[in-house]
DNA sequence: GAATATACTGCACGAATGGTTACTTGTCAA
DNA sequence: TTGACAAGTAACCATTCGTGCAGTATATTC
């Protein structure tokens, strides 16, 4: 017999046992098993768990009402240790009033933990034209930026202009600042000390659906 | 008496049923309340129960036993119904074996849901080379594709060539196929029939980690 | 001072649950 | 054809578990 190879009515029965364990947080008792197949006797349950067991698919507390515990290949991570972060999705943002209000929430996105190095303060912005397709940002992309007032020359940034949001490159210059494309057809844009400008964030990802 | 206000008892009961249910993923039974806080009487525990049920800290199920459910203000999603999914990160793709043999894995990166279209049979692939910089592909980005065999004129896919995995547009021709590079420095590749070919999936999304 | 809430003890009932023994039926491989 | 395995039925026992009732002590509130 293999020790991996299920049965039908074992695979039934294993899928139940998951999705109850998953959905209503509660491992099914014997008797529950035994009404959801239409088994009547508890025994008829117990030589299919006894089989689950064997093939090493379950465990089994004795004596422990709803003891059944999955043993799984690839264990999921509990609510504690989640693989994935949300990250905001910002609509418009607005100069004058805290980037993560509410208001300007459009959504949030689950991202790999590790594909954004742990940090804190991401934030998501949808990219509008093509000014920076040269590096790889395209229109509609999602590009994802860490919260920071400052940036080093020549990092992508997200930035506020007269209330306009944009993602650049960032040039600082003596007296005022300069935010370039990566496209070659747009002029960069100097900005000069009577305008508005703060830096919102810096890029740090970039994510895509192709269509 | 504040709703929302719990005594230092009550309160202890309620982190205990917490740990318990996420820890060891089953409730605690009314009798194992009582053993772990030295209470001799299941009413005793019952009267903190029903403290907690009065202002809304819990849920019971009648007589189902471990039939305890915590109310939670921000409901953590439940297991099926997270908001990413994991996706595996193939290593190297081998023709003549199943793509998603354990071998090939390299690891897993959690996307979100949505960003995928709730599609399936998606795995990841590491973009080696800037042959496709014009459709915004860089070297290191990650890209995702839905397995699949076949594809339309124009998609971009990820093939498998004489046992190499590239990413390319697909071009099929008459008695051939053409995988065209998004960089015009790159000559197309000519699949002829007597080379092995195989599409193994087509691009859906891209993903980059930017320093 | 009475009413109310909290936090128990102690006991007992019945339902829910796990476990066992005995027996049956069908399939499949040696 | 025999034997192992899977998947049951049926009946029954023992334990676990939720619940109900009676009662106590303390603190807080009106």
């Amino acid at each position: 017999m293999d020790k991996k190879i299920l049965t039908q009515r074992q695979e039934e029965v294993f899928e139940f046992i998951r999705k109850r364990s998953e959905e209503t947080r509660l491992p099914p008792t014997v008797r529950e098993i035994g009404e959801a197949f239409n088994i009547s006797s508890t025994n008829g349950v117990r030589s299919i768990l006894g089989a689950l067991i064997k093939k090493g698919h379950i465990k089994r507390s004795p004596r422990l009402s709803r003891g059944i515990e999955l043993i799984e290949v690839a264990p999921k991570p509990s609510l504690g240790e989640q693989l994935g972060v949300e990250i905001p999705i910002l609509g418009r943002i607005a100069a004058g009033q805290p980037i993560l209000a509410v208001q300007n929430l459009e959504g949030t996105v689950t991202v790999d933990r590790d594909f954004l190095a742990r940090q804190t303060n991401v934030f998501a912005l949808r990219v509008k034209g093509d000014s920076m397709v040269q590096a790889g940002i395209l229109d509609g992309d999602l590009v994802f930026a860490r919260q920071q007032n400052s940036a080093e020359d020549g990092q992508i940034i997200a930035a506020l202009v007269d209330d306009e949001a944009t993602v650049k490159y960032y040039k600082p210059k003596d007296s005022s600042v300069e935010l370039h494309s990566a496209n070659p057809i747009y002029a960069p844009i100097i900005v000069t000390p009577d305008r508005h400008f703060s830096i919102a964030g810096r890029i740090i990802g970039v994510m895509r659906k192709v269509n």
